[in-house]
DNA sequence: GTAGTATGTTAACGATGTTAACTTGCTTTT
DNA sequence: AAAAGCAAGTTAACATCGTTAACATACTAC
């Protein structure tokens, strides 16, 4: 008989209760005995999955972020044959994913937070992106691809932030961003 | 005689062993008792001039923003003859700014750290920005200044995040910056 | 069956943010 | 000048946190 569904069971349990430690209350209070408590273990038991506190939330990050793989994963499909839609529309979807996502950019995007890792985390988002500017250049596009990708990447996260800042609603900024890019690679 | 010197002095050195603590331990590691030793007070001393941890946080930040306030006002003025080169230096010095205070755009740029006032933080640093931009659009150049600011706001945000994130270095984004805006602003 | 390992428990430690109760010294009022 | 009031420091205590150590228990392998 399979046992699958019996596989690091606390495990799983801890990471999606971490998930809505991080939504409901951040990075900067995110608490490991309450996750443990939510998990329905003791407080202890955690340490038994992960080797500090952080590591449960790099987990829990992994976890959120195999969400955008999918996700981006499908536009890449949807778009293959429309490269310059294919970049605005992972760009807009970029926007939208960690503004719904919001505690977690402030994790990802904090270095002191998590160690090395943050990079990894943050490439492994901006790879498609990256990716199908590349492959914009290459179809014979004369553009600087490195300086191109500087200026799309730099765009979503600057939109992040002014999002979250409060500086421009997230629709208007998921506009202004398609527009911006648009007339990035027209 | 002048009571200047001994006006708040508590008050200062605690901001000031504050900023020196958010260099050292960062936002997330950030210990008001520590702090409050730093000073040579004891650990309930900052009570009677904050609020709370994060009011002591809040009043470091606006500390160091004064320097960029500082450092803006003179691009300003000697940038004055030439918007465009204005418009560029100012966003690169931001840029560098930022970079240079390390932990202090985790701090502002985190929304939950700080209640509802990282906007009022994040607006004073991009004011300038923005003031440039109009001046810009004022003199009769066909743009689009909404659009612009965002570009340019967003460009330079998301570099920080670049830069902090390891996908470039400083003076590479920087370049990049530099360049990305001057095409806009042909 | 017995040894070993994986995974849970409880108990404890030190550090942290915060508050309450108190002292102390200066300023103002009478 | 004495008293009242207040600003600003102290110490002591509390709950919570991350983390570790010591112990228990069940599954797995030889």
């Amino acid at each position: 008989m399979d046992n699958y569904t019996s596989v690091d069971n606390v495990r799983a349990r801890l990471i999606i209760a971490g998930l809505t430690e991080l939504e409901q209350h951040g990075a900067a209070d995110f608490s490991l005995r309450r996750v443990a408590k939510e998990a329905g273990v003791s407080c202890a038991a955690p340490y038994r999955h992960f080797k500090d506190k952080d590591d449960l939330v790099r987990a829990v990050i992994e976890y959120v972020l195999e969400g955008w793989t999918l996700l981006s994963g499908q536009l890449v499909t949807i778009f293959a044959s429309d490269i310059r839609a294919l970049i605005s529309e992972l760009s807009v979807a970029g926007l939208r994913f960690w503004i719904a996502n919001g505690n977690f950019r402030t994790v990802i995007m904090a270095s002191g937070t998590l160690g090395s890792g943050e990079r990894g985390a943050l490439s492994s988002f901006d790879a498609p992106i990256k990716q199908a500017v590349d492959r914009y250049a290459a179809e014979g596009q004369i553009v600087d691809s490195e300086l191109l990708s500087f200026k799309i990447l730099s765009m979503l996260y600057g939109a992040i932030i002014l999002v979250d800042g409060g500086y421009e609603a997230t629709e208007h900024a998921a506009e202004r961003l398609r527009e911006a890019i648009a007339s990035e690679i027209l």
